[in-house]
DNA sequence: ATAAGTTCCGTAAACGTTTACGTAAATAAA
DNA sequence: TTTATTTACGTAAACGTTTACGGAACTTAT
């Protein structure tokens, strides 16, 4: 069953394929009678015109790539979401590639896309990367790149991020403010720079606060969950006097809550917890965690918009078009300051 | 910034494209003296085939589409996981459609991809849609389309669910022997053979214990979370007598904690739960949540397998190659028979 | 020596579009 | 009337591959 091609609609109609290609097109040059007679058949016909054809001669592909660590997280998740939604607004399909924090995989990914395959990028870099040639390989093919959360920072172009900065001294005065004396902080791999800009927030914070800055309070995370539990069990021994903790990925948050689990440490009575996250169920945690939640949909959305308006007018991504969103803080229970208050008040009442 | 291309590559070594395609594609005809000499230089220009040009030659474009109704759902970010995993080690791209449950996006996207933009379709459809003339449409146009988890029953080819009936069934017979009397259902859409398989679960459950079936204790999703909060509100305050929840939706299950919670009930005290979900971190809840947990990565996994071995083999897609997965009762705090008993050991010690 | 077979490569067509260019017919301007 | 302009369409080339076909040049058999 090959589906009909522009060369069987003229045939029908007894035109040429051009004429067909143009009514098709909506151009100009050719009269209305005929482009209702040829919209008639191809819509009886269910007519679809070949992309790869179409892609091939126009030099577009239509299409656009996201490039990113995972999707079983959600800020990706809400991310992806806000992209996919531009790019269906604008006729745009959407490949998806996953890294896995591989940067292996990451500059495989980059070969495979140097050649027309997308007409512009949206990145999230792999925590593993150093590295960054492939990215500029891509550049210098002609292909439009914007970054988004985890950023190049060296590479000029847009990038859409969150006050990391803030952000990170937000959280860790709000620590300090509840009470905290000791904060562990699971950091996010410093050759990211919003692994730095958040780590930078932290030391500010607790330099601001008059308290010392100790690097072994600083872990980051591990291939697997079950591996990043164990660690902070461990540096949880080893430091009773650890009263707070900094999550800077969601994950690390859910695996400080299990570590205190198991070590029978409460929250927030013998440590209070913080955490970047997106979920939406922080709220429905024991206890609710306390977050900095990012504008994920909204990160998502920007950065798109940013890839169309380059795309559309064929010109190339100014550093200027970065944009900074802001994170919010939301507080509860599990960085209460009095522990009495810290059960929640519906739990069998 | 062309990409180069095989003419180039060709005048450069003084050979036709033709010997220099075959030499890249490893054919027999061509010495290996030349081979080596082609790729070397293919190697040093970064030379990349274009892909629109393959793909329309070749009539194949590598590519699969993927299309669900939305990302930011554990259990779709995950089967996604699954897919793209297989994906890439068949050499694959994956486009990702999302529909919002939207059947008319849903047939937007398949007119799109009649024309030979994917290899082939991994369908999770929306629960909207109750026609499905447009899926038929696509398996004419002979692109071989494999269902995972909603699946539209109909259509002869292969799809990827779980034991939906035994999970409903599991899960209602957990609350009855948990004690409870009156369960409302939140079901999923009656359109969907999940929803209609796991509400048959809930029924012959009732019926099994003697329990007699009430329509007025089902309630479907609405359009926003903050509706199915409040639905569930409205019905806990009109049915006083209910005193457990099964969530066919990991949604729901969330709306039902927070129900309860701005209703004062306390869980599991007045009301049991229990949810489909996906979520991880399902246990860290308050309390934690007793769940029927699908395996989503290996859905997504052996749906993509299933499609691939079609592609692979140029051959149609039997029904018989359908896989039917057991989802995992794992029993948490939520659901605790003994209300003394369903406070998690570890808060304020 | 010629015939037959093998090795290696080139020519050209094809995939389905889009588009630069050309042109016949119809219309308007002179 | 002739000339210029407009309208509406066709011809053919192009996008970058892949591949059917053919044929030199070389090797082996006779």
């Amino acid at each position: 069953m090959k589906p009909i091609n522009l060369k069987k609609l003229a045939q029908e109609l007894d035109l040429s394929v051009a004429t067909v290609s143009r009514a098709l097109n909506d151009r100009y040059d050719i009269s209305q009678a005929t482009k209702d007679r040829v919209r008639a058949l191809a819509n009886k016909l269910n007519y679809e015109p070949n992309p790869y054809a179409s892609s091939l001669r126009r030099q577009k592909s239509k299409t656009i790539g996201v490039v990113i660590p995972e999707v079983a997280n959600h800020f990706f998740s809400l991310a992806i979401n806000g992209i996919e939604e531009v790019a269906r607004s604008n006729n745009y399909h959407v490949l998806i590639y996953l890294t896995h924090e591989d940067y292996q995989r990451e500059l495989a990914m980059a070969r495979l896309l140097a050649s027309g395959r997308v007409d512009g990028l949206l990145v999230s870099v792999a925590s593993e990367s150093a590295d960054f040639a492939h990215l500029e390989f891509l550049r210098e093919r002609g292909i439009p790149i914007v970054f988004f959360d985890r950023v190049y920072d060296e590479m000029p172009t847009a990038k859409v991020t969150t006050d990391d900065f803030e952000s990170g001294y937000k959280a860790t005065r709000h620590l300090l403010e509840a009470g905290c004396r000791h904060i562990l902080h699971l950091a996010v791999s410093q050759n990211l720079s919003i692994g730095r800009r958040r780590m930078e927030g932290y030391v500010q914070a607790l330099a601001d606060a008059g308290r010392p800055y100790e690097e072994s309070l600083v872990l980051l995370a591990r291939e697997t969950k079950q591996q990043d539990v164990i660690q902070i069990q461990q540096l949880l021994e080893a430091h009773p006097e650890v009263d707070g903790i900094f999550a800077s990925v969601e994950s690390q948050a859910m695996s400080s809550y299990e570590a205190c689990r198991n070590l029978g440490r409460s929250i927030p009575g013998d440590i209070k917890i913080i955490g970047f996250s997106n979920l939406e169920i922080a709220a429905l945690l024991d206890p609710p965690l306390t977050t900095i939640t990012q504008p994920a949909y909204s990160i998502g959305k920007e950065a798109a918009k940013i890839l169309f308006l380059a795309i559309s007018k064929n010109r190339v991504i100014s550093p200027t078009q970065s944009l900074v969103l802001k994170s919010e803080l939301v507080v509860r229970a599990s960085t209460l300051p009095a522990p009495q208050a810290a059960r929640p008040a519906y739990t069998l009442t």
